[in-house]
DNA sequence: TTTATAAAAGATGGTTTTATCTTTTATAAA
DNA sequence: TTTATAAAAGATAAAACCATCTTTTATAAA
């Protein structure tokens, strides 16, 4: 459904909101490190993310990642849009240019309700709801899931 | 959401069913040209295809691809099964192998009510039921999407 | 049985995605 | 101002996916 990209920085962005705290900045290292990604992969990632302002960044000693306040409210589809665009949401299930809601394929409606579905379950929840629902514990990846 | 591939394979399905007429056969040349797909990598998914058993094939001189009737009641997933799997049906939202019913991820109930809605809607299409909403006329991909 | 035909099978390229490595830039403390 | 640090930017590599080409196999008609 999305990238290997995105998922990771979904996970990255939840991380870094779920540690948020006075000024603390978290490094490459320890996000990759945290939500099991390439650290290499991830820079980039976050880099993207950065560049969209769903974080922050910066540079030099003491520096590093992290999330304001204010983009703590962005929804996850803002994620999705920066890494992987928006093109999922629109796009016909067969691959045909021509499907359109007046010019449906045999699939559109079944097809229309698995996509906006998508769609809704990433504009509906915001980075800081998914932070919320983050366990306390050790290791981010393993309270990323809920524990009962 | 599913693969180039699969998108192909549908369409050459549909076409196919579409077309089925006594003991008519197509060759890969005139499905790759009618569902708009590369005629080499068409040879390929309908191999895949016929090896699933949701198509059937012909070697030799008059043989080519057609559809019986019983292949004509297979869900469209039965497709979207043979060419990418059911992972898709199955995974996490955010990637994570730790994630299930028990132990869902800050996503789970969202993004499995997108992965349902997507599965129902392959599950509960047959491909006669795509075939009987194709349109009459000379060109399959443009009629595969409705007129009015 | 021979021949023509069309799919199957196998080998090979190209592109995109995933991933890594190196160099540059910004910044904060000493 | 110098130095150390961490992200940004750019170059490169590996894997997966998309696509093509060539050789082999099956089959039906002559």
């Amino acid at each position: 459904m999305i990238s290997k990209a995105c998922q990771y920085g979904i996970r990255a962005a939840i991380f870094i909101a779920s540690r948020r705290n006075d000024g603390i900045k978290l490094n490459v290292k320890q996000i990759a490190c945290e939500v099991d990604a390439p650290e290499a992969f991830t820079a980039k990632i976050l880099q993207e993310l950065n560049k969209h302002r769903i974080i922050t960044s910066l540079k030099g000693p003491y520096g590093g990642f992290f999330i304001e306040e204010f983009q703590l409210e962005q929804p996850v589809i803002n994620i999705v849009n920066a890494i992987d665009g928006m093109s999922v949401f629109k796009e016909c299930g067969l691959g045909l240019k021509q499907c359109s809601a007046s010019h449906p394929c045999p699939m559109h409606d079944q097809y229309k309700i698995a996509r906006d579905a998508l769609q809704n379950a990433f504009q509906q929840t915001s980075i800081r709801h998914l932070a919320l629902q983050v366990n306390e514990g050790s290791s981010f990846i393993n309270n990323l899931v809920l524990k009962n």
